[in-house]
RNA sequence: GGCGGCAUAGCCAAGUGGUAAGGCAGAGGUCUGCAAAACCUCCAUCCUCCGGUUCAAAUCCGGAUGCCGCCUCCA
């Protein structure tokens, strides 16, 4: 397949360095509070992407760490007059929580910093004896940024582009204001670690270097992110990785895109901050999911409810046609009635389209694209009465409906049973309508008394009273079904 | 100020040289007592603007305008 390497900023054609193997390490999050509709992407795209390696027959192993000390679990933990570690557990449990519920495997390995301050002060030594650091008097160690020459390879900066941006914060000793800090001093009331510089804790972008070395080889065949943490995050692993070992650190760099609110930064000071779970109060975790993906990875997301609306309709009418493709496979005579040509050239144009979409970048949207000409074709032939009942008719349902069960492992959605979605989906508007399922029941019951005696005018007037309260009725050959309007 | 990204129909959106996917909304039709769902048909001669390269550009180059991100914690 061909992925965006942010190193370089072109397409590559991706191939594991050795064998079938693939490494790949992305940042996680540090775990201070609920994630929000940010993590949410970030956390399905890699998904996606480990997924679709995956499928494609490779041996991923898949690394995603929790940073669980760091300044603002420390400031959270002493708001509510707690250890950070308290925090720390409890938000990363809250993080298996939303992740379930989006349908986010975990990771082969999922490092905690705590868990590897031995490993993070031994690539300090190392950068010290080999002159890319020093500790200061205080006891911090800075990682020496002009000791690297190619410091700003990733993110496209050169030294002298960084230096007005630079500054040194009060209680901070710098040799230079670029220098980052590997090691920070600790501070009364902070947790911190024994090391050959006093107590202390690692400084966050140490954590990622050191774990991602210890449970892969060097380089890594992918590491990933979102896209704020390529400048300086991701440039200070480059520098920490190469410096001290002398090899390159990452093949490929892959960076998800931003959700934003109304073309703005999401962001707390902004005030138009979503959790995941503000979200799921009111859509189905599927709904979600599949509005991430339903843009591309590298894209900006705008993110707002009228959108997640639009989602679900599409979501639903995917679901629909399943449960549709399923009843009708559910038949056990079939005749002979032959399949056009074309309609079998169609499929297999959208299969095809499907399966480049994922070669080309990861291109989920373009890939669901071709999904809904899926459930188009499919409905075609439901619609066709000779076909549905044909064979030939039977054959192409299946192999729509296993090229579906196929993918929705990739995509992650999609997989569960049309008939049960659909309930659920229903009930979820129904709540976000404030409808009352009781009364709905009551006007259908007295609509079908109507319709028995073929008193349409009374029965079409308790439509309208039922369409005032948001509820639409639909009229099936198994009787009244009603939605939300 | 430095670095980078984006600009496609009413809305969302895919598309990096060969003549504009898909979704939502909308219009007409089939079906229906009427509807709904589903299906069929229609819905951008054109891709912010101005130049240029090319037989050929939404796609490449130059410029303009607008929006956004990073440079500070951040997915």
């Amino acid at each position: 397949m061909r992925l965006y390497n942010t190193m370089g900023r072109v397409k590559q054609e991706f191939a594991p360095q050795h064998g079938n193997a693939v490494s790949m390490y992305v940042c996680g999050i540090t775990a201070y509070d609920y994630c929000h509709i940010g993590h949410a992407r970030s956390a399905v795209v890699f998904d996606v992407l480990v997924r679709y390696l995956r499928f494609k027959g490779y041996d991923v192993t898949f690394v995603r760490n929790f940073t669980d000390v760091d300044d603002k679990i420390i400031k959270r933990a002493n708001e509510l007059g707690v250890n950070s570690q308290e925090i720390a557990e409890k938000f990363i449990g809250e993080f298996y929580v939303d992740m379930d519920a989006l349908n986010v495997l975990r990771a082969d390995v999922e490092p905690k910093c705590t868990e590897h301050i031995s490993e993070m002060i031994a690539l300090t030594q190392g950068l010290i004896e080999k002159d890319h650091a020093y500790a200061s008097p205080s006891g911090d160690v800075y990682f020496k940024v002009r000791s690297f020459a190619d410091y700003g390879k990733l993110s496209g900066r050169n030294i002298e582009d960084l230096v007005s941006g630079a500054r040194v914060e009060p209680g901070e000793e710098k040799r230079d204001p670029l220098d980052f800090a590997l090691w920070k001093a600790a501070k009364p009331g902070e947790p911190s670690w024994q090391s050959p510089w006093g107590l202390g804790r690692p400084g966050w972008h140490l954590e990622c270097s050191a774990m991602s070395e210890k449970y892969m080889a060097l380089p890594l065949d992918i590491h990933g992110g979102g896209q704020d943490l390529a400048f300086p995050h991701h440039e200070n692993e480059i520098a920490q990785s190469e410096a001290a070992t002398g090899k390159e650190f990452a093949k490929f760099w892959v960076h998800n895109g931003f959700v934003q609110i109304n073309s703005e930064k999401m962001s707390k000071s902004l005030g138009n901050f979503f959790t995941i779970r503000d979200i799921l109060a009111k859509f189905l975790p599927e709904t979600l999911r599949y509005f991430l993906l339903s843009m591309h990875y590298r894209s900006p997301l705008d993110f707002s409810f009228d959108a997640l609306e639009e989602s679900e309709k599409g979501v639903r009418r995917i679901y629909a046609a399943l449960a549709q493709v399923d009843a009708a496979l559910a038949a056990t005579k079939w005749s002979k009635t032959p399949m056009p040509q074309d309609i079998l050239d169609e499929l297999a144009g959208y299969e095809q389209g499907f399966s480049e979409a994922f070669e080309d970048d990861l291109n989920t949207a373009a890939a669901l694209g071709h999904l809904f000409g899926m459930v188009r074709l499919a409905g075609r032939v439901l619609d066709d009465k000779a076909l549905r009942k044909a064979e030939a008719g039977r054959d192409l349902l299946a192999r729509i409906r296993a090229g579906l069960a196929k993918w929705s492992g990739v995509l992650g959605v999609f997989g569960l049973e049309p008939e049960l979605f659909l309930a659920d989906l229903k009930a979820c508007r129904a709540a976000r309508a404030g409808i009352d399922a009781a009364r709905v029941e009551a006007l259908l019951s007295d609509r079908l008394d109507a319709r028995k005696n073929k008193d349409f005018s009374r029965s079409d007037a308790i439509r309208d009273e039922l369409a005032a309260l948001r509820v639409e009725v639909k009229d099936t050959p198994q009787g009244q079904a009603w939605d939300v309007l």
